[in-house]
DNA sequence: CTGAAAGCGCTAACAC
DNA sequence: GTGTTAGCGCTTTCAG
């Protein structure tokens, strides 16, 4: 981290108008009324906007020719593009995405539905798509669905009449409904984050299964016996769930199984781990070892043993799941699997390109990431 | 938080199923061939899909009143909409809304324009306007500017071009081009986050001049006298800046001013809080508060403290700014300005619905919220 | 290389 | 109530 010392300035000082009327005349214009009369002999007949046909006029060529020349499609006379771009800069010419669309038979648009935007960790799969589309001229449409697999369905049949480029869900397990219509959807489909199960199209993720029982591996081969899990909303995350089933799998392969369980109801949280573990800790002496469904958990068992002198991790192993950035910082070290989201979300998006494009499945149709486990030390 | 123990399921055990090959049919559809011929009769005429024409034969009715029973416009017999109703069902009608949107003259896309996914708190916005237009049939598209205004300039203009419903942009500092087409664009536009200057036709926030204001105040009321002021990004983030104005002009009220001031160039981080702090402290000795940027550089600082044994609050207070999740269950307590994500996300929402609904501009133009000091005690 | 015609799928306007 | 006629703004033919 560069850091530099410098003088602060004071913004904006003259600015700070705090109680300014508004501007009155984008007022009326949102209003309804009062359409600003700039082309005189649009005030009889109502013209709306400048079109690729005041393009075509204004740089006196067809409108087939101020299309192919606004988006360098088909040849056209390097004079007559130079002429159709400046006349469409001077216009303040915008284009119709809908229109295009139409006419094309299939948009810019890319649909990606995530269960949640509050959780970082889509957040951040978010910022990886927006990365992989950077240059393209794709444009994210998104849609949250809360876990709740009847919005899903909703959110995606909505998403899918607006006949995207392709779209991106959450997870491997939608409804057979919402499957059915992902695949007639003709666009193609990519499921992230996990890829313990059919994709539709292709998928993009990591074994959940897989990472609970690698990290359970772990944690044995450091000793631990007492396990506790404390999670929360595993009804409706799947992923949390396959987590916990490849955990218990390598817990029972070695003759163990949890002392205690904690599934609150609430969303996970920092303070509802705080809570669990407070909880589950008073309930069940012994412990030597707590797993959580994920980092926001695990962090907020942090600050319940840091605000109580628990030591950790000699006395008690904290373990979640993501390796968020709040983490790496913590005072103390819990271990942690850690995935690549941005990573994710930029392959996915990146195989919507691809496909689009027209060089159909050269891509992978599975591809998975094997997220490395840190223990914490 | 209510929590349940409960015996805990192993999921899918039966379906982890993990080098599985993809459907095939999916693939040979996703790689643009072979469309599956459930239609004998299209196989020839290579009929795309099913349009509203095809759910009008299907139900013997005309497009038309199709197109009304569909959406419940206008007057049909009860007995042909629900004729059209099951038709449609029957048949998988999809809709599209290129087409629709581009007929009606407006789309129900709303344009969501932020700095970041990444930060949570945008995250949390964005997840205050879903909650908003939960129920109307607006699908927000997103982009992220990555506080640039000439990608927003982009972002902006490109969405626009979706005539969407509305648009919602952060901040009120847009460069003079993109405010332009902004107001040309004949669109509701709400921009979020602040309300220290002047909007193009809403906004709603908060003042983060009065709040920097505020919280220098609170600080000094405490009895604190040598201020450190750490922050990421001031640059590009205007915000912030504001807020540094605000803390500063309450400073100089009373004849103080920041004793140590550390800018750092990266991203604001947890991890470049830590080390903003460790750096400030070190080289500042005798410090009794330090002022951030936002609470997840605030938060890097209580870790420092934490590992570092330094008393907090007592010999140092740190404030942020945002009022996290993750800050409430710090096991020390630092101060924080709690800022309403969420509902200023759902004002906004509404306020596109409004102003769409036809309503007018009866809601207010200027929306501002008076977020709360913590000064965690 | 350029342009004219014919829609993309749907919905406002008007008829009936 | 219901159907017909025109487009929305653009792009895909297919002639020149």
């Amino acid at each position: 981290m560069v850091s530099i010392p410098v003088s602060i300035p004071v913004v904006n000082r003259g600015r700070l108008a705090l109680a300014v009327p508004v501007a009155s005349r984008a007022l009326k214009r949102w209003a309804g009324g009062d359409r600003s009369q700039k082309h005189k002999q649009m005030i009889l007949d109502e013209k709306k906007r400048t079109t690729l046909a005041d393009v075509a006029v204004a740089a006196g060529v067809s409108k087939m020719t101020a299309s192919r020349a606004l988006r360098g499609a088909g040849d056209v006379s390097k004079a007559k593009a130079d002429r159709v771009r400046q006349a469409a800069k001077e216009i303040g010419y915008v284009g119709n995405h809908l229109a295009s669309s139409l006419s094309g038979k299939r948009s810019d648009l890319i649909g990606v539905v995530v269960p949640s935007v509050e959780n970082i960790v889509f957040a951040e799969v978010l910022a990886g798509i927006a990365d992989g589309i950077e240059g393209s001229d794709l444009q994210p449409v998104f849609g949250v669905t809360d876990y709740d697999l009847d919005k899903e369905y909703d959110v995606v049949r909505n998403m899918l009449s607006w006949k995207p480029a392709g779209i991106i869900v959450t997870g491997l397990d939608q409804s057979d409904a919402t499957k059915r219509i992902l695949e007639n959807a003709d666009v193609p489909v990519v499921q992230i984050m996990d890829v313990d199960g059919i994709p539709v199209d292709a998928c993009v993720g990591l074994s959940h299964f897989t990472a609970g029982k690698e990290m359970a591996e772990a944690l044995l081969k450091m000793g631990r016996k007492r396990f506790a899990y404390v999670g929360c909303g595993l009804d409706r995350d799947t992923r949390a769930a396959k987590r916990l089933s490849g955990f218990q799998a390598a817990l029972s392969e070695n003759g163990l199984a949890f002392v205690a369980t904690r599934i609150g109801r609430a969303r996970s949280t920092v303070k509802a781990g705080r809570d669990l573990s407070a909880e589950v800790l008073a309930s069940h002496p012994g412990l030597d070892c707590i797993y959580y469904s994920n980092d926001d958990l695990a962090v907020g068992g942090a600050y319940h043993c840091i605000a109580n002198g628990v030591a950790v991790p000699d006395e008690l192993v904290l373990a979640g799941f993501n390796g968020l950035d709040l983490v790496d910082s913590l005072p103390i070290r819990i271990a942690t699997t850690r995935t690549p989201r941005r990573e994710i979300g930029r392959a996915a998006a990146e195989i919507v390109l691809n496909s689009n494009h027209g060089g159909g499945v050269g891509t992978e149709r599975r591809k998975q990431f094997h997220p490395a486990i840190d223990i914490g030390v």
